[in-house]
DNA sequence: CTGTTAGCGCGTTCAC
DNA sequence: GTGAACGCGCTAACAG
């Protein structure tokens, strides 16, 4: 069944391409009677804009292309979710590209999202990623980006993160508050800005007390997460606290307290709360919402598309967290 | 910074913009010196085609729709991996839509892939989901559809799904060699033929030993699915087997398990893989990957649209399954 | 208020 | 071999 055009109904109502165009877009120059008439062919053909001549027309896609390092995560379908839930209230489709945390691929997605011909760009660095020089060719087309979660240290484009310090303060001031005194923190991959900043925050925090940390590891993945976690439980006895920044490093830290029988440690984690729940005894954690982040992202990107976007100051906008226990 | 035009290399190159075009796809009739001539053009001004004003043309869009019931189960997004991954090398973008268990939702969702010019379906359908006849705009409109994992009873369209029954059989074996006796399963939706059919095969793998079900479960969430476990468990003392047929059921049969701490049950479960290894003890599974299965529903579906399907019946396409044990 | 005209950027006939 | 002309479906400027 081919698809009416507003060509079609411009026939069988006897006037111009044109004067249907105005009709359906409700444009007011177009009397009530023939917008009326229009419309019923309208509905009796099943009429529907051909999206892609509109686009051609207007110069825009309505597509927005979403980069991300990794989508097997527990956070990433979150933001995802939090995303298209406001796209398609919005009449936008959304592009998913999967970098693999691997620069490369991720300098390629910003070239397919970029000839897409993406209204804009949503991204999230992979853990190679040290600066923004492969997002210039977005910039040169003068194509909106925002950058969330995973971002790198810059000062071209918004970014949309969690509030870091603040998040590892509350979990620095959990573990103090139960006493805890030789402590490990375990942070994702030290390229990225989450690390670090989670990192100094943390430790800061902890050194107003009279508690240490015993041990700063960083890990990429879960597997080398917990590797490096029980090697420090193991080779200090007396470790009584653990700070795991992220779902990814909460899973090795959690293998690895379990396979120490003797040890009764305090843990606490940065988590968006799908994974907490699924272990016995539960963990506590403090919540950093990625279906919130999607939304706080893309709002603001789309007010860049939009043109509503009050000032023209690129900054960091931060989300606030909520510490979970039970 | 504007993006050249075909038009602008042509006046550059003092050629029509035609030659233009046909250089640059490399057609027979223009000749060599030109070609390299336009190309080399085209490369200094970084030239890349518009992607709209091709798809006007050719009246392709390029554009997969994938809807999907949820998005933040473990399964989804290795799903979406494994789609995006061969998309990506096809110069397809993947527009991802999500029904919220909404059979409403995923009308809806529908219609924005075809209205959006998608030249193909993927679908998942969500629990409420019944029958295809929301399918049916798709259907009219010539657009390819294929349906994989959660899938209804029909005979329109084709379907990528696990082997459910040799799967379920294969969970019912491992407890059957654990000399288990009396034995819980737990499924999800009822409305899912994925439910009917695990469930089908496992009862009758049962019974042809000397254990029993004791009891079939159906739920819908986690939460559901640990209430009921629970109660299971605590009306029937004798419990040494407990099957799950998902990893959504499977977060609430082990919440249960662990709230009962007399209980010594063998526990099998169907999974992509992600979940149980964070367990410990781990969880034994048969798995059923994701990555592979959005894979395989993705190339059907292409090969719809490049009309290289060999032969036009409609059928279900089995994906093998693993056992992993430990 | 409505019709006419002119493109958006590209691919494809048809001439020459 | 290459140019000219047309049209995909739609919107927008200009006329009347």
């Amino acid at each position: 069944m081919k698809r009416a055009t507003i060509k079609d109904i411009g026939i069988l109502a006897g006037v111009n391409p044109s004067t249907v165009s105005r009709a359906l877009r409700n444009h007011p120059d177009v009397s009530a009677a023939v917008k009326t008439k229009i419309t019923e062919i309208a509905k009796q053909l099943k009429y529907v804009p051909n999206d892609t001549a509109v686009n051609l027309r207007t110069r825009n896609s309505k597509l927005i292309g979403l980069i991300v390092p990794s989508i097997t995560m527990f956070f990433t379908p979150s933001v995802i979710d939090g995303i298209s839930d406001v796209l398609q209230k919005n009449g936008f489709k959304l592009m998913v590209l999967c970098s693999h945390e691997s620069l490369e691929q991720e300098t390629e997605n910003i070239k397919i999202c970029c000839n897409a011909g993406a209204d804009g760009i949503l991204i999230s660095c992979s853990n190679q990623t040290k600066n923004i020089s492969h997002l210039e060719y977005a910039h040169d087309l003068e194509i909106p980006l925002v950058m969330f979660d995973k971002t790198v240290s810059q000062s071209t484009f918004d970014e949309v993160i969690i509030d870091n310090k603040d998040a590892a303060e509350q979990c620095a001031n959990y573990l103090l508050q139960r006493k805890c005194k030789n402590i490990i923190a375990v942070y994702g991959n030290k390229n990225m800005s989450i690390s670090s900043e989670r990192e100094k925050a943390f430790t800061n925090a902890i050194k107003k007390s009279k508690a240490t940390v015993v041990k700063n590891l960083n890990a990429s993945d879960s597997i080398e997460a917990q590797n490096k976690t029980l090697a420090a439980l193991l080779s200090n006895a007396n470790i009584d606290g653990v700070f795991a920044m992220s779902d990814e490093v909460l899973t090795g830290v959690h293998g690895a307290l379990q396979r120490i029988t003797t040890s009764n440690c305090s843990l606490i984690a940065i988590s968006d709360g799908k994974l907490p729940p699924f272990y016995f005894p539960q963990i506590p954690y403090l919540k950093h919402d990625g279906f919130a982040l999607g939304q706080k992202a893309i709002n603001l990107l789309l007010s860049y598309i939009d043109n509503t976007k009050e000032t023209n100051n690129v900054k960091k906008h931060l989300l606030e967290t909520e510490m979970i226990t039970y």
